[in-house]
DNA sequence: ACCTGAACACCGTTCAAGT
DNA sequence: ACCTGAACACCGTTCAAGT
């Protein structure tokens, strides 16, 4: 769904960059529920101003992340053809590991996006979900991959584990991603 | 470490029942963060009282969980007994499912006090972790699960497991759970 | 020893008034 | 068209005053 971006006063533009920024910095120190009122004061904006731009916290976690997770949907696409296909699920879950931390409480918020349509951050989630699909899909035909797991699953799963990681030491979330990467290899389905 | 209880006076006693029963029904309604205030009035007492009982909300958690959460290393060493040490383990993750999910949030509360000694719920947590210990070093020792899993990997990937489950339908929590554990068993180790 | 509730601090969100 | 900030509602937590 292509917004239109009717053009906006200068001035509006400026706050809108602004918040973008000083939400970013808020989000990267306190995590996800970082307050807005702080946000709009580092923006030098009226906290008014911050919920004309961005009615939601998601409306603003999801202009700031925008990119991010548009540029793993790339990166899906560039690993689909490279190498085994094994091994591109697995390299594009760790990049999908490190996207989905880059804040403190953004497992939690995509989470509960994924299966909400009213949230602003559905679409975010649809792409992630399309690009682990068609990657999954191909390491599926290659045999390496258990054939009943869905990219749904596959996402939901690599979230969960990255929300684990938030209250573990680095090297467990690591363990705990192997754990789990490992076990949806073919040849593991028991039920 | 056990708690030597001095007599309550009679009042106190009846009014940290009451906080108990308010207190379950609320994290029942609406979750772990339900507010404290609400428990209070519902309990029908002063919010100070709450406060002196209970001088967190973990600490309020602690005292609504404990009997349930004992009950899961009593089921460890039932289940050790039993049959198939693969299977006991498979029917104590279920139990461990159903008690991380009687409220909304729990599974986050119990997973940030998993690492961290100085939360209420630690020993809680260390109680079952060992439970799972145990079971889990069974059906290792009878080649049913790879043995560089820990207690600690099995009970925080359920625990993220859960927390995922409160985000999704019923049958995408035990689709998810089957992955995991199908996927922790012996002859899936490849790093 | 225990209880109470006012007081303080903080936050999210809306909206009337301004430019 | 956009911005501002006061106003409202709500909550967590502490503590002086009471019994």
């Amino acid at each position: 769904m292509e917004t239109v971006q009717r053009p906006m006063r200068a001035d509006a533009r400026r706050n809108y960059e602004r918040l973008l920024t000083a939400a970013h910095a808020a989000f990267a120190e306190q995590g996800t529920e970082a307050s807005l009122e702080e946000v709009a004061r580092t923006a030098g904006v009226g906290i008014g101003t911050l919920y004309r731009h961005f009615p939601t916290r998601r409306a603003l976690l999801e202009a700031v992340l925008h990119d991010s997770l548009a540029g793993l949907d790339t990166r899906a696409r560039e690993l689909l053809g490279s190498g085994s296909p094994g091994e591109a699920l697995l390299e594009w879950t760790r990049h999908l590991m490190a996207h989905v931390t880059v804040y403190r409480g953004l497992a939690a918020t995509l989470m509960s996006s994924f299966d909400d349509p009213a949230s602003e951050l559905y679409g975010a989630c649809e792409r992630v979900r399309v690009g682990g699909d068609a990657l999954l899909a191909s390491a599926q035909r290659a045999g390496a991959v258990r054939d009943d797991v869905t990219g749904a699953d596959l996402t939901k799963l690599v979230n969960a584990v990255a929300w684990a990681g938030e209250h573990c030491d680095d090297d467990t979330a690591e363990r705990l991603l192997t754990l789990v990467m490992d076990g949806l290899r073919a040849g593991n389905r028991r039920s």
